[in-house]
DNA sequence: TTTGGCCATTTTGCATTCATTTTTTGTCAT
DNA sequence: ATGACAAAAAATGAATGCAAAATGGCCAAA
């Protein structure tokens, strides 16, 4: 029996409006950006099997682009494509993890070494703002608040290094271990967040004096921190984490 | 055209890295690292058009497997997809060498952090090796041997900190700037060369004692020290310009 | 009840085909 | 002769078709 194609219905928002830069005049890169949105967004379980057709339907589309968006997501390593048997989301080993944020922490920390070089007193005032409103949203105990602005000064310091190259990777790496890295925030170890707030007060000091290589250090040891609050929480997840498995 | 791979018996590939595994099963992924060897070997000039047809008949099979290769190799940064227009050899402009440059700079020297963690005194021993063996090229005037040995110690520092997911970035940001980071160990001046060993000197003594935010800084500096000499020779190339291989 | 093999169905991988878009070419007018 | 315009040719983007492999069900045998 022939299962009729919803050519007409498609359950997810097309095109639309976009905001930032995400627009792809082709149907391929329109998919990839749609699909891995999909994926980082954790819709799909994760280490699922994922049959093409059912994308296919979802999206809309033949099989086609979608599998040249599939290769691309492998590339990317936010999915692993198993020979004749399709597509999986990448289950992330806690090594996995590790990996993933000692690679960001050396991105941020080449970030902070090449801002220094080139940060105007603007930027260092926006992001002195940002770290008052996060010093607000600690004060307050907002948890999302300060996750939010968190990850604002993160990406201002990267953006101040002026390498798009950067940016780029570091975009890449960060959404592989995006929902990680939100849980990893979450962590309601009252300590590690005041300690968490003391690194920023140092990372905004060597930022003014522009120290590049302290800035180095600084960053890389606030990630690797932020690592092991991350990994802690992931290994104990009785809390109320799901379980998943 | 039948595609008769050997069962080798590999059912999934290890989902550690990515862009590095030597070998595919499938045809896709086949042309895949054939592709992208022909490219980083620099036999497609730069910025030229290349017709899917001519690639297809140069490998032998339909443009559907070479359109996904295609694709990945663009998201790689190697090459550049023009809607309706074909691929492109991505052309670097100083701009973007000086951003890669410095993106490799940040991963070796988070390479050169991470090692000091973990790396064992038989690992610095045989980079010890390399060094010596680094050591007498650079006396006989050996360009082509210093480049090797040269490499091979930078990659033992990157295997060094046990991180495969570094691994892997760091090999697809290399095949991007292999050609001119070549080039670049062949700026004859001598003065730098002298200035290379002698950082070298400082790697492997930071290595040694295991002072990883030392080596740190060591290295993004070394990184950037050839960084300059690269671009200063690319800005005037009348010298003597390795243009074939 | 469990285990192993056989066959139907589904799914993947690749080739081929179809529809646009781009590029080239040929003709005509200035 | 040169430039503009239109049609032909070619290339790209996407859909469909087909063979091989994998998945799942069924039944027989231990």
């Amino acid at each position: 029996m022939k299962s009729t194609i919803p050519d007409t219905g498609v359950p997810i928002a097309p095109p639309a409006g976009n905001g930032g830069d995400r627009q792809e005049a082709s149907l391929h890169g329109e998919i990839l950006l749609r699909l891995r949105d999909h994926v980082v967004e954790g819709n799909i379980p994760d280490g699922a099997r994922v049959p093409e057709r059912q994308l296919c339907e979802m999206f809309g589309i033949s099989r086609t682009p979608l599998r040249e968006a599939l290769k691309v997501l492998a590339a990317e390593g936010l999915i692993e494509l198993l020979p004749n048997r399709g597509a999986r989301v990448r289950q992330l080993s806690q090594r996995d993890l590790e990996e993933l944020f000692d690679v960001m922490a050396g991105l941020e920390s080449l970030a902070g070494r090449l801002a220094c070089e080139a940060i105007t007193d603007a930027e260092i005032a926006a992001i002195e703002q940002l770290h008052y409103e996060m010093y607000g949203h600690y004060l307050h105990r907002d948890m999302h608040g300060y996750f939010q602005t968190n990850q604002r000064i993160h990406e201002s310091i990267v953006a101040a290094a002026r390498n798009e190259t950067l940016k780029t990777a570091y975009g890449n790496f960060a959404g592989r271990i995006r929902r990680v890295r939100y849980s990893a925030n979450f962590a309601r170890k009252r300590q590690r967040w005041a300690e968490a707030m003391r690194e920023h007060e140092a990372i905004l000091d060597a930022l003014r004096r522009r120290a590049g290589s302290e800035l180095s250090d600084i960053l890389f040891q606030h990630l690797r921190n932020k690592r092991a609050a991350a990994i802690e929480h992931l290994t104990e997840p009785q809390d109320q984490a799901p379980a998943a498995l």
